[in-house]
RNA sequence: GGGCGGUUAGCUUAGUGGUAGAGCGCUCGCUUCACACGCGAGAGGUCACUGGUUCGAACCCAGUACCGCCCACCA
């Protein structure tokens, strides 16, 4: 065994640890083994992207149910991964070549190995589809290893030697031929429909990619004349008069009285000026505004199906990129959408038909990449018709049935509401980066499979959402021979800010599409469990983001506080299924708490060797070994139930409460005793004892701190065989009681709270830690020379003396054991005494008070539980014998002050 | 507009029916031979509010307020 480093210092033992373990990746799995299985894909974080808080928090729980899994003997497959996030790619790397001396090394050269006129500027229509793919391809090799190392960093126990990423050419393959499959059963399908446009990014995006945001807008009063009615005029409030060109149509609700005479008849649009109808559709709120709705079919889901149901013209007034397009009115032509709005406003303003405007809040859909606001257009897309809705809901709701749970179980509402409100999911982007639609088109024919029927044929543009590809993720990552060990994987750890675009989708791929791998998966859900983690959030409560800057890195955590600190401070404010306060004190506390135990085991170090086979039950053992392997017993079992239900808050408090308090407050410090005393008889049992506990802890807390304990694990020798890693060890399995009981009846809770009453007694006389004094104890419990040293070893005293007449002289504190007593040799001033024992004479007189009212409500005495009436009247007998002495003492002081 | 969470000491939070617990921070005392990333003591809470159920409510029920999140085609 070799000498332990002074202090605890995270990093010489992670950095030591990252080459020799970490790297080895004997963990990986083996799918032939006979090992119950155990798996987990991880969440593929973006290339594009650094290592976030989200991460940690993520992968930590990751971690955690791994190393819980090979140590309870299972065969751990965690795959690890990367996702191409094909549109937030393009844009970043889009938005990176506008600063071209900025770029990476490797795509700087690549850009140059192009050729590209120098004047030119970097737009992809410039540089060209081929070219651009490049660009990306060198960008995201140069970002793609940044992530993994940050995660190794933090201890995170994957597979590495099967990393994945969702643009290998086998994962390509296995999401084309997905789409083929689809195709094929008539799920995929292409449709000219109303779809949500980012003129930023220049595409189609999904209903889950629109984020709704709040924005001051004005709210603008026109009016319209009556074609059929000269002089008549209808007022219509709109936010967008810069699509009036593309009017086709004012609607009133049919039973708006005031309108009721106008339906038929038609309005007449300012410019470019024409007649156009006005319809009647229940549609129409006629509380809001003036109850008249301008139809602009083309640019807006809603007035696009009032247009279908009363046959209005499509007029499409806008270019892709969000600029105005009609030539008939040059006033707005080629002018940006919202600089037009302005101007149109003006327009109306200068003919005379902008009546106010007002100043107005409402939700605008806005481009999650794009950033800007969504134009809804009419386009050609390919789009998604989910199959399976029903199933998906059942696996997951069905109380009878359920295949798949969700923690917490809330989420499932959310899950359900979406489901049962579901739209197609448009899934082609008119982007370059991602998995290319296995489309080609010849002539008015279409066919979807992955390679070219031929000549003349030619392939469609488009390329997939990103999350058409991610949702076959816990699938297509695997090959066969893993799938059929592995598959379906155990959990799922996410955040439920994907249950949408992720989770949910990838249990309908599961049902649909993933072909049953062996009779047993035949339902083909791709997880059973899924573990929702909260928000983390920052000291003011706010979202932790890039944008925002309140993240802090992690890496700098990890460099300040250990991974081990980290990952153990942030599971320890991790409840389930809430969000996280982040507080960096926490993972200072974890690792404070790593130190601690760390200097615990260096103390048993300091002792000689440890025996790996320690079996305390083959010793004589004092109540204090036999206090701590109970607790042990108790440990054990909650660690279990929490892991169980993935409360990892619980499991690391309550290992946090036993190593510190239970261990090293009591435990340790009575063993001090034993240690320092060479013929002490309970020496071996303790000893014993000592390593026993310590090789459980080091197990129990292994998932959570994976750094320190693999660490003290080898250097202690508790390691059987030299290189073994902890991972491999046995789980514990302590039942409640099952430890070694006490052979006597004196529990050791007693006497620690005999010396925590005698440190409250030493404080009462404002006595320093250092200096030295005698206790006398009145015991009315039989007391052992060895536990009358622990007594006074761990109140700093010179001794606790036995006396058998109750001391009346003395300052006294009660105790389980009898009266304490702090001889103090006439330094005792009795008027203060008497002060001290009056405060104490209150507080047992207001309990008392307490009690008693109780105890003589006729009721409590008849309803409440029997033993807990029995209990009450003990707790009073005590108080009431407390009561007495008190006085008792008062009395006598009183005498000595006279 | 609908749904889901939350509200306990200055901060982070345990606590599913029997006189409120912890850690940090704060005050005081300690370089006590594992640990100052530590040890000991202390101060600090009408458990958001209002009703109800109960012998008894932080806890169960109803409602209110505030905070947060998600969903929704009112121009």
């Amino acid at each position: 065994m070799k000498e332990l480093a002074k202090a605890y210092e995270p990093q010489s033992v992670e950095d030591r640890l990252y080459a020799g373990w970490l790297e080895r990746g004997d963990y990986t799995a083996d799918p032939a083994s006979p090992k119950p299985k155990f798996s987990i894909v991880i969440p593929p974080p973006n290339v594009t992207g650094v290592l976030t808080m989200g991460h940690v928090l993520n992968n930590t729980i990751q971690d955690i149910l791994c190393r819980h899994a090979r140590l309870q003997g299972k065969e751990v497959l965690w795959l690890p991964g990367t996702d191409h996030a094909g549109l937030a790619t393009q844009v970043a790397v889009e938005k990176a070549l506008r600063k071209p001396d900025d770029l990476p090394p490797t795509v700087k050269a690549r850009l140059e190995s192009f050729h590209l006129p120098a004047d030119m500027p970097l737009t992809r229509q410039n540089i060209g589809r081929e070219r651009l793919l490049e660009l990306i391809d060198a960008w995201q090799q140069d970002r793609g290893g940044v992530i993994i190392q940050q995660l190794k960093k933090l201890g995170a126990s994957c597979d590495w030697k099967r990393e994945r990423f969702t643009m290998d050419a086998e994962y390509v393959r296995e999401v084309q031929e997905r789409f083929v499959d689809l195709y094929n059963q008539g799920y995929m399908y292409r449709g000219l429909r109303m779809c949500n446009w980012c003129p930023a990014t220049m595409t189609a995006i999904s209903d889950e990619e629109v984020v709704m945001t709040p924005q001051k807008s004005k709210l603008y009063y026109m009016r319209y004349e009556i074609a059929e009615e000269p002089g008549r005029f209808l007022e219509i409030a709109t936010t967008r008069p810069e699509t009036l060109m593309g009017d086709s149509g004012v609607a009133v609700h049919p039973n708006d009285k005031r309108y009721a005479d106008l339906i038929g008849k038609h309005a007449v649009r300012p410019f470019p000026k024409t007649n156009i109808p006005i319809v009647g559709d229940s549609y129409i709120d006629m509380e809001f505004g003036t109850g008249v709705l301008k139809v602009t079919p083309a640019h807006d889901k809603a007035d696009f199906d009032i247009g279908r149901r009363h046959n209005l013209q499509i007029i499409d007034v806008m270019t892709p990129e969000g600029k105005i397009n009609c030539p008939e009115v040059p006033e707005l032509h080629g002018m940006e959408r919202f600089a037009a709005r302005k101007r149109a406003a003006e327009l109306l303003d200068e003919a005379g038909q902008l009546i106010k405007e007002e100043e107005y809040e409402n939700n605008v859909g806005f481009s999650e990449r794009g950033k800007v606001p969504i134009e809804p257009r009419l386009s050609e897309q390919w789009f998604l018709k989910y199959p399976r809705i029903d199933e998906a809901l059942d696996v997951v709701t069905n109380e009878d049935n359920k295949l798949i749970r969700f923690f917490p179980a809330h989420w499932e509402k959310t899950y359900s509401h979406w489901l049962e409100n579901i739209q197609d999911w448009c899934v082609s982007r008119q982007t370059w980066y991602g998995h290319r639609l296995p489309v080609w088109y010849q002539k008015g024919h279409t066919k979807a499979q992955l390679e070219s029927p031929g000549e003349g044929w030619f392939q469609d543009e488009d390329t997939m959402d990103t999350w058409a590809s991610s949702w076959l993720w816990a699938y297509a990552t695997m090959d066969e021979e893993t799938r059929k060990a592995f598959y379906p994987t155990s959990v799922l750890v996410t955040g439920p800010d994907i249950i949408f675009l992720w989770v949910a989708r990838m249990i309908v791929a599961g049902l649909e599409i993933l072909p049953g791998v062996t009779e047993e998966q035949k339902d083909n859900i791709p997880f059973s469990d899924v573990y929702f983690t909260g928000l983390i959030r920052d000291g003011k409560g706010r979202k932790m983001s890039k944008s925002l800057g309140n993240s802090p890195d992690p890496l700098d955590l990890i460099a300040k506080y250990g991974a081990d600190g980290l990952r153990f401070g942030l599971m320890r404010i991790a409840p389930q299924g809430a969000d996280i306060r982040y507080d960096e004190k926490q993972i200072e506390e974890g690792r404070n708490f790593c130190n601690k135990l760390w200097n615990a085991a260096r103390f048993r170090a300091m002792q000689g060797p440890i025996d790996r086979q320690a079996d305390p039950s083959q010793h004589e053992q004092s109540i204090f070994c036999c206090d701590i392997l109970f607790q042990l017993g108790e440990l054990n079992a909650d660690v279990d139930r929490a892991m169980a239900n993935y409360e990892f808050n619980t499991a690391a408090s309550r290992l946090y409460d036993y190593v510190w308090k239970s261990f090293c407050s009591r435990f340790l410090e009575a063993a001090k005793v034993d240690f320092l005393d060479e013929f002490s008889p309970t020496r071996a049992g303790t000893l014993a004892t000592f390593d026993y506990v310590l090789s459980h802890i080091l197990r129990l807390l292994h998932p959570f701190a994976p750094f320190i304990t693999e660490e003290l694990w080898t250097h202690l020798d508790f390691a059987e065989h030299e290189g073994d890693s902890i991972q491999f060890a046995t789980w514990p399995s302590l039942k409640f009681g099952e430890s070694p009981k006490a052979t006597r009846f004196l529990e050791a809770e007693s006497v620690y709270r005999l010396v925590d009453q005698g440190r409250i007694l030493r404080g009462q006389f404002n006595i320093a830690s250092n200096k030295k004094v005698k206790f006398l104890l009145h015991a009315t419990e039989e007391l052992t020379e060895a536990e009358l040293r622990v007594s006074a070893s761990m109140l700093n005293a010179e001794a606790v003396e036995l006396v058998q007449e109750k001391v009346k002289h003395c300052p006294v504190i009660f105790t389980p054991l009898g009266e304490l007593y702090l001889p103090l040799e006439g330094l005792v001033d009795p008027a203060e005494e008497i002060a001290r024992l009056e405060k104490e004479l209150t507080k047992t007189e207001k309990d008392i008070e307490v009690t008693d009212k109780k105890l003589a409500n006729k009721q409590v005495i008849a309803k409440a539980p029997p033993e807990k009436v029995q209990g009450w009247r003990d707790h009073a007998a005590v108080l009431a014998a407390k009561r007495e002495r008190l006085k008792e003492q008062m009395d006598f002081f009183r005498e000595q002050a006279a």
